[in-house]
DNA sequence: ACGATGTTTCAGAATATTCCGAAGTGAGGA
DNA sequence: TCCTCACTTCGGAATATTCTGAAACATCGT
């Protein structure tokens, strides 16, 4: 496929982006493509568009199948898999805020149970060190379920909470501190 | 410094999940020390007992401060600096949150409205590439914004409205059949 | 000014990650 | 069956990141 100046750099920055959210460069970069491209794409388009080898794609595609962010798709006398990127980013978003929950999240969660498991009968830890791992503890435990309770609302509830949230905290800034120091960009 | 058991295994985790928050591993080992440690460190304590080389302790430290998440000390009749983890989840969470907002987020939101204006003058892409590549752009000022507006919240505010979210979050997932919506705000 | 102590910088070594391309697998046709 | 097409796997090359050790730098007390 040809890509249009805009669409390189588009793709371009999105591989830097993605790299420091845990995608790899060509994996982010596939995602880009497929979510500016105006239909499915096979993989060997793919592979030729963004200028990397076929093998690459096929594991990129395997990764972002993994973190639900594309689905596989058919043409008609066409044996090739087609895909399409998740388009819709809220979705996108919880997808991956999912996926990172599963993969890191709880781990350490676990991990953290176990330390403090084995702490009992470790008689060279403090107390106070102790207190603080369950705090961590703890405290990752308390954010994982707040997210699992909020992540099954419907969009338009979470907006709305969000809406609340943002109301709840210009009140609270106006009623602290009259003197105002921020740089606000106009926000409808 | 003489590490227990459990207090090596703590770190060890913790080194290999702050790995994929975009600290690396000694940075985030050093974190978890300093959270465990019952007093400040100096550095040279630090690369003893992690068994690292100073140097690498150093540069470790400059970022980890650049994160806000340690503080240096002094100690009286000591030359030397002494760091302490900030131990408040709360906070520290935060902290990461607001760098990794305006390292990644803010770049991104600007390189995506680069892409807008140029796209006027590329008559390569099509109406509905820019559209996406709009929705992207929109999709991350909000998600900004909201954050920029909670951020600044008193804990237990955060906390309150955390606690709403999940309450909602329950109510909505009950009201399969019985949809009702309400508003009034009893505790417990 | 000088030595003692502590910190930072930096080039290159050690390590980890990403990527390529050749070989392998498997599913249709003819 | 045999050929072709699409996809995947995998060893090792290419690249990027992290870490070390030596040297440079800074600060303090005398």
């Amino acid at each position: 496929m040809q890509l249009s100046p805009v669409m390189e750099s588009f793709i371009l920055h999105w591989g830097e982006m993605g790299s420091r959210w845990g995608l790899n460069r060509t994996v982010a970069q596939i995602y880009a493509l497929l979510y500016v491209a105006d239909a499915p794409l096979p993989a060997d388009e793919i592979a030729g568009t963004l200028k990397v080898a076929r093998s690459n794609v096929s594991t990129s595609i395997r990764e972002l199948q993994s973190w639900g962010l594309i689905a596989r798709t058919h043409a008609i006398g066409d044996r090739r898999d087609h895909f399409v990127a998740e388009t819709d980013l809220w979705t996108a978003a919880a997808r991956v805020a999912d996926a990172r929950k599963s993969r890191e999240i709880d781990p350490a969660i676990e991990a953290l149970a176990g330390c403090l498991s084995a702490a009992r009968t470790d008689d060279a830890i403090g107390k106070d060190a102790v207190a603080r791992i369950r705090a961590m503890h703890d405290f990752l435990e308390a954010a994982g379920g707040w997210y699992e309770d909020v992540r099954e609302l419907p969009q338009s509830k979470l907006e709305t909470l969000m809406k609340m949230g943002a109301r709840v905290a210009r009140l609270e800034a106006r009623a602290k501190k009259p003197k105002k120091k921020k740089k606000s960009k106009g926000r409808r």
